[in-house]
DNA sequence: ACATAATACTACTTAAAGGTAGAATTAATT
DNA sequence: AATTAATTCTACCTTTAAGTAGTATTATGT
């Protein structure tokens, strides 16, 4: 019951580098050493954002990485969608699924709502959101 | 953002087991095929919870598995906790959890109520309430 | 041109979850 | 006593996530 490392690491590196507005190059080895994420783990990830066009990067000397898109248009879904990490809206505690309504487990209803409020928590959270609170997370 | 199959595993075999009130022995062949859980890992989850105490075995010819307590008395998180699965008070949903009160991120607040859903329904339902509804989940 | 400092690429290693195989043990029936 | 049908044990295999290493590429500044 936890999002993967990868997400994780994701979401802190995007909140940090939104919450320095200044659209300065933020590099990987600072990043790295701030966040205390492994260096080459950080630029796997950092790769695959640039990828799904998240972020972009310079590469060569004063080179760095920098948001594509304004932090108030991208969600924490977003990010997480990247990673196979999302909710989807047919998800079942137990791995299934496909039970009808005729035959449903107890856990069915109950599970309901938590997951539509990690689902919108996920959807309606921007980077802008997390940022702002001048915190390294 | 998923329970372990492990654990998925458990809570169904146990459910089904405890929609079977009368008390005869369950032996793995049949759970095995009734939940189209491989038989080899399903034997392996047993055994596990067999340790930890929520059902018995008995071996040999016409063997098979029963509870040790009552159905109303074993809560879905007592399955999660023998498969390390349970979700803590702590719980960050970044992985973090050490952010005091004067930094903290956006998704902080909104994190504690599907939380708590979460864990009030794993701690209040018990495989009676789980099962009982005739249906092999 | 060259040194330097950054990202990108390819490939590998490690750790954990998920799953499988086979033999050992146990107990009831014959 | 032998057979049979069940669980248990030990060990292994497979897949995926997590993390690491080394090299290639790119761009800047001197
Ligand atoms: S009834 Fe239970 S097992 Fe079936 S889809 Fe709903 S939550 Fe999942
Ligand atoms: S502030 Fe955010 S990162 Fe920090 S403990 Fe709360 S949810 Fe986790």
């Amino acid at each position: 019951m936890q999002l993967s490392n990868s997400s994780q690491y994701a979401i802190r590196i995007l909140a940090y580098m939104a919450d320095k507005k200044d659209s300065k190059l933020l590099n990987a080895t600072e990043l790295a050493k701030t966040l205390y994420i492994p260096y080459k783990f950080l630029t796997k990830i950092m790769t695959e954002l640039v990828k799904s066009g998240l972020v972009i990067s310079i590469r060569g000397r004063d080179g760095g990485y920098k948001f594509e898109k304004k932090t108030s248009e991208i969600m924490v879904s977003d990010i997480l969608a990247i990673f196979n990490d999302s909710i989807k809206n047919e998800q079942c505690v137990l791995g299934i699924g496909f039970c009808n309504g005729l035959c449903k487990c107890a856990l069915h209803d109950q599970w309901v709502e938590p997951r539509h409020l990690l689902q919108k928590m996920f959807q309606e959270s921007s980077l802008e959101d997390i940022a702002g609170k001048g915190c390294k997370i």
